[in-house]
DNA sequence: GCATGATCATGC
DNA sequence: GCATGATCATGC
């Protein structure tokens, strides 16, 4: 079948919407036994009418036009996400090195997609998911420019001879996500005899979320780089010129400049003051739009007169369950890692406030993180590890004078991350796999690890 | 002084 | 009621 426009493409695309795959699937796909494909291909033969065979990639090519067919998700609090991130073609280390951005694969295929979402629901069938809304989507010049940037950096390392040391939070909206069955899936490198894990360009889960809302939510974020300054400066540079304004000053003098007021008896309120830092008002820092299409997550860092923090640094609560279940690859922590990018707001008391119960911090620096894919894999993966061991073991809890230690994960046992409660108290517990009962915990990084990040040694 | 178990405070 | 960021407090 061939479709002679655009229009026509869209129109057709959006003739399903409100309709379920069955509706579309004239092959069985989903109905018979050992059922091929995805979802993808029901949409490519029942609605577009395309043959599908192995080497067709079915695509508008003439158009240009790349179709998707992609998740949403329902949350708790009833707001919309994508369900995962949007994968794109497969990086081809050797090749992709020799392109610009303009000539690049990931441009040439993907710069005009037509996106169908639909409605994933864990109770129902594959079949019976309903198709929402389609789109003809063509990046924003503010997403552009960031995009590009990412590209660079994803080809940089490549040039540099460190595929095997990508990861998807290198970048900001355009990632390099794994693909395929974990470590069996390695490839050449031009420039290093060491294999690399096959990767392919993706749209992160973040970015789409951000779409799904303006699309589908119609939600309007605030964000506070402009088009302009992003033609000039990477998204990292504008963040960091901002919080350049403000080193040096304490927090009283900061909110002075910024008007607005810090009500030192309440916790949130240097959170609140970093959203006025960035010219943002009354918006929570997880709502402006480059942070949340990034998947960027502030973290407060308060440094004492010696340069370290009091305290090693807290996430969230471990998942007993996955942590046994699932392999590394999907596990709590390679997630949270290999997803995520830390902007550590770092404010440090000086000396004279030593004694000072009302010592009043200043800013030091601002500090864009992301965990190296090589600690990841290296030590994050072996705290993982031995904490699997004990998990399949059966921890073992023993009461002390001071409460009930357990053996898993330990601060020195990890120069990265370690184990440790966090509850509302002794009988705020959680059931362990061996059916055991166990505080609450949560998993740390290590307080001289964060040291090192602050310090750009990482 | 640090490691580690315990718990507080806030916001959703 | 719970998750999360933050911090306390004891013992080595």
């Amino acid at each position: 079948m061939d479709y002679k426009s655009i229009d026509e493409i869209l129109e057709k695309a959006q003739y399903a919407e409100g309709k379920s795959f069955q509706d579309f699937d004239i092959n069985q796909r989903l109905t018979s036994k050992g059922n091929k494909g995805g979802l993808g291909q029901i949409i490519e033969e029942g609605l577009f009418g395309y043959e599908l065979n192995s080497t067709n990639e079915a695509d508008f090519a003439d158009l240009g036009v790349e179709l998707k067919v992609t998740p949403i998700k329902v949350n708790k609090d009833k707001t919309l996400s994508a369900k995962e991130r949007l994968v794109l073609n497969i990086i081809n280390y050797m090749e992709e090195v020799n392109y610009t951005f303009e000539t690049s694969s990931f441009w040439r295929k993907n710069n005009q997609l037509l996106i169908m979402f639909y409605l994933w629901e864990k109770e129902l069938k594959k079949s019976d998911y309903k198709i929402l809304k389609s789109v003809l989507f063509t990046f924003p010049a503010e997403d552009l420019e960031i995009i590009k940037d990412d590209w660079e950096i994803i080809v940089g390392k490549i040039r540099a001879g460190k595929a095997e040391e990508l990861s998807e939070s290198d970048t900001m909206y355009l990632g390099a996500c794994t693909k395929g069955a974990t470590s069996n899936s390695l490839r050449v490198q031009p420039f290093s005899d060491v294999p690399a894990m096959q990767r392919a360009f993706s749209l992160k889960q973040s970015y789409m979320t951000s779409l799904v809302r303006k699309y589908i939510d119609h939600e309007k974020i605030v964000s506070f780089a402009t088009p302009e300054d992003l033609k000039e400066n990477s998204l990292k540079d504008i963040l960091y010129a901002r919080f350049n304004l403000y080193t040096g000053m304490d927090v009283i003098e900061i909110s002075e400049e910024i008007g607005y007021k810090v009500n030192p008896s309440n916790k949130a309120t240097i959170v609140h003051m970093i959203s006025a830092m960035l010219g943002i008002k009354g918006t929570k820092l997880k709502d402006i739009e480059e942070f949340s299409k990034a998947n960027i997550e502030f973290k407060t860092v308060r440094l004492e007169p010696n340069g370290k923090p009091k305290e090693s640094m807290s996430f969230e609560n471990v998942d007993f369950s996955r942590w046994l279940a699932d392999p590394f690859e999907e596990s709590q922590f390679y997630e949270k890692f290999e997803e995520t990018k830390f902007l550590f707001v770092v404010f440090q008391y000086d000396e004279t406030a030593k004694e000072n119960p009302n010592r009043v911090p200043y800013l030091k620096k601002a500090v864009l993180w992301n965990m190296p894919e090589k600690i990841i894999q290296n030590e994050l993966k072996e705290m993982w590890t031995a904490g699997r061991k004990v998990l399949q073991e059966g921890v073992k809890l023993t009461p002390t004078k001071r409460g009930m230690t357990n053996n898993l994960p330990k601060s020195t046992e990890s120069t990265v991350a370690h184990i440790r409660p966090k509850a509302k108290d002794g009988s705020d517990t959680v059931k362990l796999p061996d059916g055991q009962f166990i505080t609450k915990q949560a998993y740390w990084l290590n307080r001289d690890f964060v040291v090192k990040i602050i310090n750009e040694e990482i």
